[in-house]
RNA sequence: GGAGAGGUGGCUGAGUGGUCUAAAGCGGCGGUUUGCUAAACCGCUGUACGGGUGAAAACCUGUACCGAGGGUUCGAAUCCCUCCCUCUCCGCCA
């Protein structure tokens, strides 16, 4: 049986819990609880049943082994068994059909928020956690960039859109060169100094590497798929990444480990037509630079805040104005129990755009994916999983592009990346 | 893409229809011996899902698991079918 995300005996002992925590969310989640106790309690009853038809059979079996090989007869035994054959098969099959029934509520089920998640319906709810720095003030009117990007000749929109379809972009000249820049010092920034270790993986993911991490079953229709085989495009490196250990069992001295990726991240976005529709906000394919971490529960939530801050300094490093929020129990993702975004400030456009995303999923991925460490004891626990952006590059691009640019529509770009551009940090338009 | 070989416990590896409750070895854990270490010797050994006892740690018990899924049989690691993966060689190729 596929494990389930949330552990049926843990529904089945925590039952009011499981339906406050699900019902926070808001979207409805715990009503299919009780059918789902039902169903398992049903199980349960059968399978008892069944199991001891089976050690029945088991042991006559055995009998008229030893019958035969003494030459005396067991056709009364072997016809008897044969009954019982018939009705074991039969309890297996109502079995198996209950589990069957059950498994696309469990696995669609999301994850419980963290008790120390506020309570809320969606974004607006979400307190702001604390902000780094101020908004750049310009003497003249700053230009969005998709602006900016298209006159410097960095960026071209429509292009890209004759390549391959709209919401795609196409870099050129100092545009891909900030872009492969900004992938290296990201990998540098996050193995030399936050301590984790790199990793390339494929781009093309199995479904039970898309399961394992909850984008599937719930999410199909967000992914690009492929006709011939199945596999689907990386939605994010959180996906290969956190799959690396699937199926595995850590000793407790391998704990924490520490990921990062760079890796494209293509989305459909299906039903975020006509949001974001302007530059490279909101596109089927970005860049992202990921970190992942598989840790022992006791300290997971200390991760997750050490891996929030080695993102923060991602934006500290290149000065950039930013917010880091907590997201409320409406508005957090599917296999999160606790998720901080960082929101960098966009100066073109007079707002906030979330460039990372860090969530301890506890062990709703680790129990899906089955990863597991054996803890001082000698028992095999699941292990505690986070993933975080570190960062998202286009959201990244844009509020470079749209802070450091300068009155004549050139772009200024802190020095810290001159090594990663040839020495060149000014981007003019030529 | 073609041909061949294979997939058994943490690892190596035996096992071709009936004490397989999976041999043996290695590793690991515990113990004995011992100035210490090593060696030797003795014992133990996986996972999942149920049921029972217990305050609990635990203990007792059943079932399933030999790449995955089906089938044959009273009984399957073993026989049959489908699929997946690995290795070797060939072809093709950045």
């Amino acid at each position: 049986m596929m494990p389930a995300m949330l552990d049926i005996r843990f529904i089945r002992d925590q039952e009011n819990l499981v339906r406050e925590r699900l019902a926070a969310r808001g979207r409805g989640d715990e009503v299919v609880i009780g059918q789902l106790l039902a169903r398992d309690q049903e199980r349960r009853r059968l399978l008892q049943e069944c199991e001891t038809l089976k050690s029945q059979r088991n042991a006559v079996s055995k009998q008229v082994g030893a019958l035969k090989s003494k030459g005396q007869d067991a056709s009364a035994l072997m016809a008897e068994m044969k009954q019982v054959g018939d009705k074991i098969a039969a309890l297996d099959l109502q079995v198996a059909e209950l589990e069957n029934q059950n498994l696309p509520a469990l696995l669609t089920i999301p994850n419980l928020p963290h008790a120390t998640v506020p309570t809320g319906k969606d974004a607006a709810d979400n307190p702001e956690v604390r902000r780094w720095g101020t908004a750049p003030k310009f003497d003249f009117k700053p230009q969005p960039h998709w602006d900016l990007g298209e006159k410097l000749g960095i960026l071209d929109f429509s292009r890209a859109t004759k390549i391959a379809a709209s919401g795609f972009i196409l870099y050129k000249g100092m545009g891909a060169r900030l872009e492969r820049g900004l992938i290296n010092w990201l990998l540098d920034l996050h193995t030399r100094e936050h301590g984790y270790t790199e990793v390339f993986p494929p781009f093309l993911i199995n479904r039970a590497s898309m399961i394992g991490t909850g984008q599937l079953p719930k999410f199909e229709e967000d992914m690009y798929r492929l006709r011939d085989d199945e596999l689907y495009l990386a939605p994010t490196a959180e996906v290969p990444v956190s799959n690396i250990h699937r199926d595995e069992i850590f000793r407790a001295d391998e704990l924490p480990r520490y990921y990062c990726a760079y890796t494209p991240c293509f989305r459909r976005e299906a039903g975020a037509a006509g949001k974001d529709t302007r530059g490279m906000i909101r596109v089927h394919q970005f860049d992202k630079v990921e970190l992942i971490k598989f840790c022992h529960p006791d300290t997971s939530y200390d991760e997750l805040e050490k891996m929030v801050a080695n993102a923060e300094r991602v934006l500290q490093l290149l000065g950039l104005h930013y917010r880091v929020v907590l997201l409320c129990t409406g508005d957090m993702g599917f296999s999160s129990a606790k998720t901080y975004d960082i929101e960098v400030w966009a100066s073109g456009q007079d707002k906030y755009l979330e460039v990372s995303s860090c969530s301890n999923c506890e062990d709703f991925q680790a129990r899906r994916a089955n990863i597991r460490f054996k803890d001082a004891d000698g028992k095999n626990r699941h292990v505690h999983m986070l993933n975080g952006s570190g960062t998202a590059l286009a959201r990244l691009f844009v509020a470079l592009l749209e802070t450091y640019q300068q009155p004549d529509g050139s772009v200024k770009l802190p020095d810290i990346l001159a090594p990663y551009l040839g020495g060149q940090t000014h981007i003019q338009a030529r």
